[in-house]
Order: structure tokens, then sequence, then C-alpha cells
RNA sequence: GGGGCGAUGGCGGAAUUGGUAGACGCGUUGGUCUUAGGAACCAAUAUGGCAACAUGUGAAGGUUCGAGUCCUUUUCGCCCUACCA
């Protein structure tokens, strides 16, 4: 029998969707529409594992739903500016252009090979001057709506790349590509006023009830909002400085103060400009760095100053006021007012400079006389030694009575602090899109007009430079707007922003006036289901649905605000990893399995040390390559084992024999076909037989509700069971004229996952109508037998067959001519039968 | 420190949401056929036991006629986040 040639067939059919233009999509108002999207590629060189699954479970969910009658879009695009492309092609004297092209080729290839249902008419690039001269023009139109404004400010430097980064991409205290340990660096930014959203954009994820709550609790962890009041302290010293702003969620424990703290960045340490010892204590601080350990370990150090901080509400008590190395600028206001008896870091610094430790709350378990003695006590309880607050249940009523004190006395007002700062998108690189401004001779800021749009990147420009290479452009720099003659800002913006709106230009790939046309966006808007990798979770995701926001403030583009109406984050593809004795790693093609010893490839004398199974990656060379896996097993097998062997939002192991073992069941499944083939061109068809009739409405039923739930794995699992049941079937059954419609249904439901294999059987069949998905009859669902399960107390004894519905009395008569049962129940008492129908039958004897 | 998720055979994982635990695949074992097989096919495969049967979803308790599923306590593992005032 002949083998199934995936190589001719998948590329027959690749060609055909190609040609015929299969998966373009056009507004059609009288379908339902679905928009299907999986998180864009960065164009690196080669697709990868992660990518195959990403775009596998997007494809099968694309395909189901057209096969259902949804009006499916399904694009793809670049997520094409960025690094990457700057240091390869200053390293290897390229254009970032040209490699980003030749990258973007290459894999494009590679998807097409996948199998994918991509309308490819609407690829969209971001680093393509049609792409970027409308986000310049979202940028002019933000900067007009004041959602972007330039300020000198601090910022994390990432000292290997060059560049500033946002706090999003600062991890551990270092840069989230390059891992370098980021600077602290004052420099003119360009920010995106995402703090103005911070209520908007918690507010929205309550709707996002198809959002997995693990994402949405990131973004709500992120955005960090928290109740509480601002006070002023006044101070009193040696320096001109009337008062201190503190931030503060706990005012109710103000009796139990004892010191003030600031951070060394707050505007007084100015006055300590030219002071050796603080200058010392500054490097201190900055030494004990921001990773994990030193966090946990990290002493609380101090500075102390010669001001008194007085307490507010009890004018007679005055503390010293220290700059204190846990205090953080850029939360609140940079100061904190220490209580040391509840807060176990005020407890800390209290200790080792011994500073008062006064008890303010008592667990409800304790009376007054409770003090505070080891640790600090932040749980609940009630106030005591609070003069009018006494008594006061703490933190909840203690604290909005204090605020209503404060406030009364115009010491203090209630305020919501959140922790989202605005999203600096500066970048001093080249390989982005140009930010449309300019400035004159007094550093006033000018819009490039929009008749000027786009500012295009210089070509041919020198990469080796030190910094940012267009800032050595002298002629594209210079720029003449109304006469003047101004310098054009040379920083790029952050690559987020290019993605932050790339699923709204899909819906209008070719517009050229604007970034997406009204009409289209109401139709296709928002996203049904936006798939990819939990990483994105912050960064991305809040920057959309800031973006959205932005777009749609003062002038309602259209009344939808969130972009992702439904999210999937998949898990990540691993693969166990190898070192030889010297400690390298080792790539699995380079490693051979002996009577189960792992050794080098070749070389019985050379030992391999097998590590855990981690997320596939270049560093340590547990990666497999999908091109070479796709030319040897061809798409469907490929995308077949992606989905089978765990559920999608979970990790998957790669195994080379699972691979196998799905290229043999595409194998299995095309001589299975070639009998059925044979058994339905038979003329003489008799008879039917409904067991086939059943089993297909019970699959297409499983089939279907699973891929409503995401649960592909458990597909698999089903086009088995289908396998298994069509091969047994034919054995027993020779010539039935039901046999071709229940197998064309089954292939239907197997052709999202393997739909080169699907579409060729079914063409095979002769078949050209328009395929539909093939509904399920729910009543059929119900056997006309039943199994029914009986316990003794509780416990499964014996399992009888009966028709369905029945009722108590004819199981009964059943069981009396059963010797098991009868022999449990004889000389006992029954006390009890439960029974439920068409599942069990409880006997409770004594 | 804070938050979240999870624990089911040798392995990956199913289980209609309180009603036959272990679907499906991998692996393993035995067999058939083959020059051979790392191919194909057939059979077995939670554990103990010849068997009837007993035990069994990290551990302990509880609710229930009945618990992998619900409740309480606990152990372990993973992920995220972090001097956030």
């Amino acid at each position: 029998m002949s083998r199934y040639n995936f190589q001719d067939i998948e590329k027959k059919w690749q060609k055909y969707w190609e040609d015929n233009k299969s998966f373009k999509t056009v507004i059609n108002k009288k379908k339902k529409k679905f928009y299907c999207l999986e998180m864009f590629p960065y164009p690196s060189g080669k697709i990868h594992m992660g990518h195959v699954r990403n775009y596998t479970i997007g494809d099968v969910l694309a395909r189901y739903k057209g096969l259902l009658g949804f009006n499916v879009l399904h694009p793809m695009g670049w997520d094409a500016f960025g690094m990457p492309a700057e240091n390869a092609a200053r390293d290897n004297n390229l254009d970032p252009k040209v490699w980003t092209n030749t990258n973007i080729n290459t894999m494009k290839n590679q998807l097409k090979k996948l199998g994918l249902s991509i309308d490819w008419d609407r690829e969209i690039s971001t680093c393509s001057e049609e792409y970027y001269k409308h986000q310049q023009t979202f940028f002019l139109e933000l900067l007009e709506k004041k959602l972007v404004y330039r300020k000198e400010n601090y910022v994390n430097w990432d000292p290997v790349d060059q560049t500033v980064l946002a706090n999003e991409q600062v991890i551990d205290g270092k840069g989230w590509r390059s891992g370098a340990v980021v600077e602290r660096k004052k420099l003119n930014q360009w920010f995106f006023n995402i703090s103005k959203f911070s209520q908007e954009l918690l507010d929205g994820l309550d709707k996002l009830d198809k959002w997995p709550n693990k994402v949405k609790t990131m973004q709500k962890n992120w955005i960090g909002k928290s109740f509480g009041c601002e006070i002023e302290f006044k101070v009193k010293g040696d320096l001109p400085v009337d008062n201190i702003k503190c931030f503060t969620t706990r005012p109710d424990t103000l009796f139990g103060f004892s010191f003030l703290a600031v951070s060394v960045d707050h505007p007084i340490s100015n006055y300590f400009k030219d002071n050796k010892e603080f200058l010392k204590f500054k490097e201190e601080c900055s030494k004990t760095g921001t990773t994990e350990e030193a966090i946990a370990v990290g002493d609380k150090i101090g500075f102390k100053t010669n001001l008194e901080a007085i307490n507010p509400l009890d004018t007679s008590q005055k503390v010293p006021v220290y700059f204190a190395n846990f205090v953080l600028m850029d939360y609140g206001f940079g100061a904190v007012f220490g209580c040391p008896g509840h807060d176990q870091r005020d407890f800390d610094f209290a200790k080792k400079y011994k500073l008062q430790i006064k008890t303010v709350v008592r667990p409800y378990d304790k009376d007054e006389n409770f003090k505070v003695s080891n640790e600090a006590y932040a749980g609940p309880g009630i106030i005591i030694n609070s003069k009018f607050l006494n008594g006061y249940e703490a933190p909840t009523n203690s604290v909005i009575e204090t605020i209503k004190v404060l406030e009364e006395k115009n010491l203090g007002k209630k305020k919501i602090n959140f922790r989202l700062k605005d999203w600096g998108v500066s970048r001093q690189r080249y390989w982005g899109c140009p930010i449309p401004v300019a400035y004159d001779d007094k550093g006033q800021v000018h819009a490039i007009p929009k008749s000027m749009l786009p500012v295009k990147l210089p070509e041919k420009i020198n990469l080796k430079v030190k910094g940012n290479p267009l800032d050595s452009q002298k002629n594209w720099k210079e720029v003449i707007i109304d006469g003047k003659k101004l310098i054009r800002e040379t920083d790029t913006l952050d690559t987020f922003v290019c993605s932050s709106w790339y699923y709204l230009r899909f819906c209008s790939p070719n517009e050229n006036n604007h970034g997406f046309k009204k009409e289209d966006i109401d139709y296709w808007m928002p996203v049904d289901q936006y798939i990819g990798g939990v990483e994105h979770a912050i960064l991305h995701l809040l920057y959309s649905r800031f973006f959205m926001r932005a777009i749609n403030y003062e002038n309602n583009n259209f009344n939808i605000t969130e972009p992702f109406q439904s999210l999937f984050t998949q898990g990540m593809v691993c693969h166990e990893t190898y070192k030889d004795e010297k400690n390298n790693w080792l790539s699995p093609d380079e490693i051979e399995k002996i009577d189960n010893q792992f050794f080098v490839k070749g070389k019985l004398d050379k030992p391999v040390k097998v590590g855990p199974s981690e997320s596939m990656s270049k560093s340590k060379k547990n990666v497999i390559d999908p091109e070479f896996i796709i030319k040897n097993y061809g798409a469907d097998s490929v995308r077949l084992f992606i989905l089978s062997d765990s559920p999608p939002e979970k990790d998957v192991q790669w195994s080379e024999q699972g691979m196998i073992s799905s290229y043999k069941f595409i194998q299995k499944l095309w001589s299975l076909h070639k009998e059925i083939k044979i058994k339905i061109s038979n003329e003489n068809k008799e008879k039917q037989n409904n067991e086939i009739d059943k089993f297909t409405n019970q699959i297409i039923s499983k089939i279907t509700i699973n891929l409503e739930k995401f649960n592909y794995n458990v597909i698999i699992a089903n086009m088995y069971e289908s396998y298994n049941f069509l091969i047994d079937f034919i054995k027993k059954n020779k010539n039935l004229n039901n046999l071709e419609e229940n197998y064309k249904k089954i292939l239907v439901c197997f052709s999202p996952v393997i739909p080169h294999f699907a579409n060729e059987c079914l063409v095979d069949l002769g078949f050209k109508e328009n395929i539909d998905w093939p509904k399920y009859d729910k009543k059929l669902l119900d056997e006309e037998k039943v199994n029914i399960v009986i316990q003794i107390n509780g416990k499964k004894r014996e399992i009888i067959q009966i028709k369905k519905d029945a009722n108590e009395k004819e199981i009964l008569t059943i069981i009396k001519n059963n010797d098991k049962i009868q022999n449990f129940i004889k000389n006992k008492d029954v006390v009890k039968k439960v029974f439920v129908p068409n599942k069990i039958l409880n006997y409770i004897i004594k």
C-alpha cells in the first residue's frame, strides 16, 4: 500500500490555499465576524517551537470558526523594529532593514509550511513607512490631547544596550534584554500619560471575564492602587525646609510615630550635595542594589539629619528625620513616617538606631497592656495608646476616622495612590519609529506638520558610533519648518508602541490616509480571541489597553475600550538539557542514548549529564528546529504532536518519541482511509449499522465541546478514539451505506488540526460541496441502554445494563437474579436504597 | 514578605463538575509475521493477590448513601511579585 506522501500533499494544499486566496477576508455584514489573533512575532531569523505551538493553537481555532460559518479574520505581521536588528546589522555591516526583511521572508515561508490559515494580504510590518507614518500621526494626536509630554527624569539606563528602559522592562534591577545592571541617569524623555488611566485600566479588568485571572491579578498588582492619605509633617532644624509630605495607608498609627525617613533622592538631599558623609551614604545605598537577595537580607540603613519632624496629632512630639535606603523616590512622595510598632521595616530600622517603639494597635485576643516585642504587629485589631482614636477597629474604621480628623484640621487629605508610572517611550536607538518633533534653539518643541510625515529613518548610516546613531546624522537632524531651522528629535519610540495598535491596523492594512478606518474597526474589533505567551501579561497587554483609551480620548473614535475580548496564554515548549563533562551545553542532536544512558554522539567514553526539562532556549542549546521537523514528518504531524501531550495553557515537553508516534498516526489514518474508500466504493451496500451513527454523533459532540473549551490535547485523544473505533468497525462490518457520510463528518472534525490530510481525504472521496462543521444531535447522545452501577454502602459491586430511564422496580427485578449482589444483601438489613436514574443504585446495609 | 497555581499509574495526562477513577498517547511485557527490526499487527499493563477480594487521586480529618471533585488543617512543588509606605 502506498504511504502517505506528506511532502507532495502538503505542498499541493498550501499552493491551493495560496492560489485561491482561501483565507482572504472581506467585510461581510451578513456574517458574524470572528477576529482570531496570535501575538505577532519578532523577525529574529527563524521560527521556533514556541511559534509553532502559538500559531497552531490559533490556527485550529480560526479553521474551526470558519467551518462554523464565521467570517474569520486571521492575520499575521511582524514586530519588526528593535535592537537585535540594529546589533546584528552593526556587527555584520548590514542595513537593519535588509536584515529584517530577509528574516521576514524566511519566517513567512516557514509559517506557510505549517499550513496556517492566514490572510496574507493583510500582512503588516511595523518597520515599514506605511505603518510607522500612522504611528507618528497617533503620537502627534496624543501630543495635542496632552497624553504625551516631555520631562527630565531619572531613567533606567541600560549601559550595554545604551538605551533607556521602561520600569516594566527592568527585571531584578537588570535590563530585560541585555541582563546588564541598570544605572540611573537623568535625561529628557518623552512619556505617555498612562497613569491618567490608572483607575480605568483597573476597572476595565473586571469586565474582562474571558481573561485568565492570573493575568488580571498581575495587572492589578502592577497598577497597585492603595488607599490612604497624604500628611504634611512640619519640620524644624538647620535647613530652610518647613515641611515634608508623606503618603501613608496607615494614618491611624500616627501615635506610634517615632521617626521620619526620606529617600536619598528626595529634594531635601540638595542641601547635602557637599556633605561627604552623606555622599558616602548615598553610594552605600546604591550598592545594596535591588536584587531579591539584597532586599531579603538587606540591612535597613539611615543617615540622620538635624531636622526634627512634628507629629501633627500631637505637636509636643518631635522625632528625628533620616535618609533611609528603603525609601523609594518614585513611590508616594519619597518619604515615609516611621511607626516601628506596626511595620516590620520601620521596626528593623528602629531597632538598629535605637528609636522608640510604641504599641498603638492590639490584636483582638490581647488586652490593653499588649506590647510589641520581637516583631512589628501589622495585623488587624483595636487602637490603643492613641488618645481620641482609642477603641477604633484597625485598620478599617480607625483609618477613616484619622483621615476625617486630619482633613478637618487641614493637616492632611485623603489620597489614592497608584504604583503605575507614566510610560517612558524614548529610546536612544536607530532602528525604531522616529518621534515626529523638532526643537528650536530655545529647546521649544515643535510638532512636525502632518503633511511632512512620515519622518523617515535616514538610510546608509554608520551604526558603529557610540550612543544613538541618529545623533550623528547632521543632514537628517536639520529640518526647516515654516522657514525656521529646527533640530529633529533623535530618539525613537519604544517598540512596544508599535505593538500597542497593530491589531487595529490589521483591520485596515491598506488604508493610506489613516491608521485604520472606522468602518473596518466597527466591524472587526474587538479581537475575539487573542493568543500568546504569558510573558506579555503586563507590558504589551497593558500598553494596548492604554492605547485604545488614548486614541478614544476626547474624540470617541469608536465605542470599544478593551481591545482583546478573550485572552488565552499558552505554555512553553520544553526539552531536557544536556551537558558534557566540562559543563558545556549540548544540543539534543549531539547526544545519543544507549541502554538508558546518555553519551556524546559516537563517543561511548563520554557520558552526558542530563538536566531538567526547561523551556527551549538557544543559550541552553535544548532547541529543536521546527523546519527540520516539518521537513521530516510534515506539518500535520507537528501540529498534531504540539497539541497532543499537554493542555495548551501548560508547558509541553518536546519528545522525539511522541513526535514519531504522531507521524505514525497520520500514516495509520491514511491506510484506514484507503480501506474505508474500498468499502465505500463497493456497490452492494445493503444495510445500515447505527452503531457508527451513534459513535459519530458522540465524537462530534466531544470534539466540538473540547474545541470550545480549548481542551486541544483531549481533541487529539478524541481523534485516536475515532481511529480506534473506525478500524474496529470496518473489520466487523462489510458493506454499509452510512459509512461514507459518517466518515466524512469525522474527517471534517479532524481538519482544524490536520488540515492537509483531512482535505486530501475529503477530496479523495469526491467531496466538492462547501465544508461545514457537522452538527450533532443531543438526543442521539443518550443511549437506549445505560449502565447502572450497583453499589453496596457506596462501593461499586456490579454494573448492569438496562434500557434508558428504567425505574427502580425494573432494576430490582434484574438484581433479584444477580448472585453477587444477593450474596451481599442476604441476611442483612437493607436500611436504605439510593436510586439515581440512569446512574446508580446504592444499597445501604447493616 | 505578599499574591497565584498545582499535586491522579513508570511518564504526559483524562474524568460529562458530587455518581463505574486512570480516557488517549508514551513506555514496558508477552506474542504473530518477518532475513532482520528501532517496521507492522494482536494482547496485557494502578498496586498486592492464583483467586475471591483488598487497597488506591500528596497527608490528616470532616460533610455525604456516595468525594479526585465540596469544607478544615497540613506538607511539598512551581510561577509571578516585591524595602510600595
